[in-house]
DNA sequence: AGTAAGCGCCGCCATG
DNA sequence: CTCATGGCGGCGCTTA
């Protein structure tokens, strides 16, 4: 009985724009996700079928072939979609960073997203967000890789390569090709709320929110990326060992050999992280374990780790994690067994 | 809350 | 000529 069901929201419909060489997971994650959303909204009497999902072509065919070859059938070009968007979802391909599609669908694009609820991109989806000039002056991501053309083309934009998500009033931007995922579960508990979306996370045997940085590994602030370059690692055990005390890059730059110019310019270029954030990330990387490992009061953690005061520590802990050190320990304390 | 001080970062230029 | 290094000065963020 429909009367059973809590919700009495509308049914929201999603459409997913695909372009031809897209990542097949670039569009699978979403869908998998507001699928498993519908799933469990009607299993919880929630609602009967929170989300519609619209698979659209951005160009007029109505296939479109994956990177990964699989072809996806019986899309439907943008312009022939009738219903009402409530989120329009860009995925990511190589074409996408390109002039294509073309002038028609930016315009379509344009038109579309002034009657969406929520425009979203997921990794270099970015790219035609930002060449509509939806992305103007906002906040964004991208994939990593692909952080710094997308920064340079729209000067406009504050590109902040390390976020999964990156989400402004109406439009939100996603890293890498798996955070997709990410931005479908912001999506979901924005609409359903936070436990049918941490329910969807479980699912999909996913955290409901990545911490960390894209490129890094699961739940790591630093990647290996930037911890097997020669001055990162050489530099780390000597860090490890002096976490509580101040330390300076000037420092850091003796414990190399170098003067303090040649170490940060050569850092960044191994790491494509400055010394500094290399040590904010060390220091709250081992607050994170912290946190998770021990009983330690907060007062205590923020001086081992050298993160200053509570109140310091708190802001930088929110600027890298997006939640506070007290609510990080409740969510992933491991449990004495 | 608004300001001042300190520090890190980066562009620019000089040197080897 | 280029590439790696290093010093200087200004800008901006963080903290007190």
């Amino acid at each position: 009985m429909i009367q059973s069901f809590r919700s009495k929201a509308k049914q929201k419909n999603i459409v997913v724009v695909v372009t031809p060489g897209v990542a097949l997971l670039d569009i699978a994650g979403p869908c998998d996700v507001f699928n498993f959303a519908n799933q469990i909204a009607r299993e919880e009497k929630l609602h009967p079928e929170a989300y519609l999902i619209i698979m659209a072509s951005a160009t007029r065919a109505h296939r479109a072939t994956t990177g990964p070859g699989v072809v996806l059938a019986n899309l439907i070009p943008v312009w022939e979609i009738t219903a009402a968007i409530d989120t329009l979802i860009i995925a990511g391909s190589p074409v996408a960073r390109l002039e294509k599609p073309d002038e028609a669908f930016y315009q379509w694009l344009r038109e579309a997203h002034k009657k969406t609820q929520r425009t979203a991109s997921v990794c270099v989806g970015a790219f035609v967000l930002a060449k509509a000039g939806i992305l103007k002056n906002q906040k964004a991501t991208t994939h990593w890789e692909y952080a710094k053309q997308l920064q340079s083309s729209f000067p406009s934009l504050r590109v902040d390569d390390h976020l999964f998500v990156a989400s402004n009033k109406r439009v939100y931007t996603s890293g890498g090709i798996s955070s997709g995922i990410d931005l479908s579960l912001k999506l979901v508990e924005e609409d359903l709320g936070r436990e049918i979306a941490a329910k969807v996370a479980r699912k999909l045997v996913v955290p409901l929110r990545r911490t960390g940085t894209q490129g890094g590994q699961f739940g790591a602030l630093l990647s290996a990326v930037e911890l097997n370059t020669k001055l990162a690692s050489g530099v780390k055990d000597w860090l490890d060992s002096n976490l509580t005390k101040h330390v300076t890059v000037e420092q850091m730059a003796d414990q190399a050999n170098m003067s303090p110019r040649n170490f940060a310019r050569v850092f960044a270029k191994e790491t494509r992280l400055t010394p500094g954030k290399f040590l904010e990330k060390l220091r709250v990387e081992k607050a994170k374990q912290m946190l998770e490992e021990t009983d330690l009061r907060l007062k205590q953690i923020s001086a081992r780790c050298g993160l200053g005061s509570l109140i310091s520590m708190r802001r930088t802990f929110l600027r890298h994690v997006s939640i506070s050190p007290s609510g990080y320990r409740n969510t992933f304390q491991k449990s004495a067994v």
